[in-house]
DNA sequence: AATGAATGAGACTTCATTCAT
DNA sequence: TATGAATGAAGTCTCATTCAT
């Protein structure tokens, strides 16, 4: 019956808060945000609805958790991926083979994120930072396409962007085996191929 | 005295049932599907509740019809966008301006199929029909590349689809201006550019 | 072009109310009242919606007309069953033949009739209706008992009336086939039983 | 501070289930099924619409439990009315006495049950049931009648039943009072006549 | 006499949220 | 911290009835 102590409660607390946001976020992805009942989450995160109201605010609240995560593992994918003049071209391929890994290794989380980016309602209550996001990650692709003296670097990056995303939405909706090894390959490639080819012999690159 | 004669009478249905199918969709695309109620659906048409469920069977059934009619249009794009083989690179280029034409003229519209088509409880009610116009387009895409006898056509295809999608996807949710014709000249450059270049002395362009 | 002659006109007017007087019975007894729509009603007589409302006035008045024809029947039946004083038992007999052959002829209207006549919302509408063919029913009963010279003829009068519903209620619900035909003999040599024996040296019976 | 006890919880739960239960057999038995709505089962039990969902599937399921429980009860009465073969007639006798008392200690109930059983929609729905019901009260009735020796006891139980169902039907919808005491007298007196009278003399009474 | 498009009240049902425990 | 019974606003859908033709 003692009290239990400050650390103890905050393990309790975070570990119910974990639970109910991975939940939440598996059955978004899922079914979607509106076929996804409060009463589902509590049951899938094992605890009960009532709970969830002493962590978030509201269903919306945890949308809004799950997309701020979302921003945030971007930041901190661009944060840690910062281009190494040096060694340009290794840097963009480590930053696409990280990226796709990132996708492959929770494709529910980021079907999530894709759909909800599409949802004008989602879109229009998260616009700035939805849009902030898209111009930080835009940016960050001219910068890497800069060090790689890349020509017409802010039209190449938003090919670039583009092709990304529609890569992604293709791989996240295909019902058959999506070859995505492959066409990470190819991408890199096609990149390699944008360098301009310095005082070389080697063939020019399709 | 006499009831309305038969031709009336469809013209009367026909009118109602258009201008309901362009409320619901012009209401699914800006508040989403979920956030359109069947009241705001009738009031946006000028007719009573009661009278949609006279056309259609239910907000589901709306739905159902607005996304078939979407990808009736796009068989009838591929329908009349058949390659020509004496002149390959005008025709895709014709595709090309086509499609981007037909999004500029209905964005909203665009902006709804692409949304729709991303939300899991659609997806895999529309599963079949949206896999086999998803394969279509690829295959469309494929004989044109071929026409054109650019290399690794599947896989030229499979970049060509991403990146159309990624960069709908961009226009249609960028909150800027998105250089949608500038994107389009970069487009068809790229693709000319993958054209193998036969017995001649031009420059092979990246 | 010439106008219908009043004759034709009232012939039409007859033939619909008929047609849809029938069709509402066919279906208020195969599915209930409130589980008939208008709709329904008027694609079994084959006539539109609003005709129905040149002839009655309301769903309700269409029930009420229905209910009024089974009473007037009623009616009729026992206009028709005089007892014969002369020969009451040749009497009782036809009696229960015809009323068996009434039901057998056309049993869906009877179970709606039935059924009907359970439903509270109905029999508080319709009480006093019903109440005075009740009574009616039973005094005539009892009259064809007397003139049999049944002892206790009220309390058999009323034995005989549950016993003829009872046999109705099982006869128009029963899944398998009912006897109906050896009931009906059994009923009978039921009620010769309770005749009095007179100047015989027969047993008295019970 | 803690949440609530399991038996607490069951004990709200199983209050709110028999109020809404019984709300809605009052209602239902009073103005019918579909002139019923779930508001005013809510108002007379006292909660809310949305609490009737949290204990029972739909209004029909609301309706099948009502019945479930009718059938229940016939089971158990089948079940505590086995024949005494020592003293069949006063088994009879009991059994007789017992369910006319049931009927008079809750009329409407009984009401609601025979209205209910002889709508066409509900008897489709449960006609299994109901079937298999009526057999086991017939069987039960002529296994009754042989223990009494009464010959051709397939038949007179059927009467029984017919019998019996007819006067509850009149008892039920009489207005005026329904003499149900000395009905119940005549009834037995015409069991008792139906016993052969053995060693005796006499001669066997129909 | 006849039609059927149109109406809108009102039914059932769902579910985010509150709160007593 | 944790529970889940309870609420009620709001949604989808039905259908008797009206009315212009």
């Amino acid at each position: 019956m003692a009290p239990k102590s400050k650390e103890q409660v905050e393990k309790i607390r975070q570990k119910s808060t974990e639970q109910i946001l991975a939940s939440a976020l598996e059955l978004f992805a899922r079914n979607g945000f509106h076929n996804t009942t409060m009463r589902a989450i509590a049951a899938q995160a094992g605890v009960s609805k009532g709970l969830i109201y002493n962590y978030f605010d509201s269903k919306d609240d945890l949308l809004q958790q799950i997309i701020e995560n979302a921003l945030e593992t971007g930041d901190v994918f661009v944060e840690n991926h910062q281009v190494d003049y040096a060694r340009p071209v290794e840097s963009i391929d480590k930053a696409i083979d990280d990226i796709f890994h990132l996708v492959e290794q929770n494709p529910d989380y980021w079907k999530l994120i894709m759909a909800l980016s599409m949802k004008e309602d989602i879109v229009s209550r998260f616009r700035n930072q939805i849009e902030k996001h898209g111009v930080r990650n835009l940016n960050h692709i001219k910068t890497m396409l800069k060090a790689l003296q890349v020509p017409d670097p802010r039209m190449e990056a938003m090919f670039l962007a583009a092709l990304f995303d529609g890569i992604m939405l293709h791989y996240i909706y295909s019902t058959d085996e999506y070859p995505l090894e492959e066409v990470k390959s190819h991408l890199k490639k096609r990149i390699h191929a944008l360098v301009p080819i310095k005082s070389s012999k080697k063939d020019p690159v399709v």
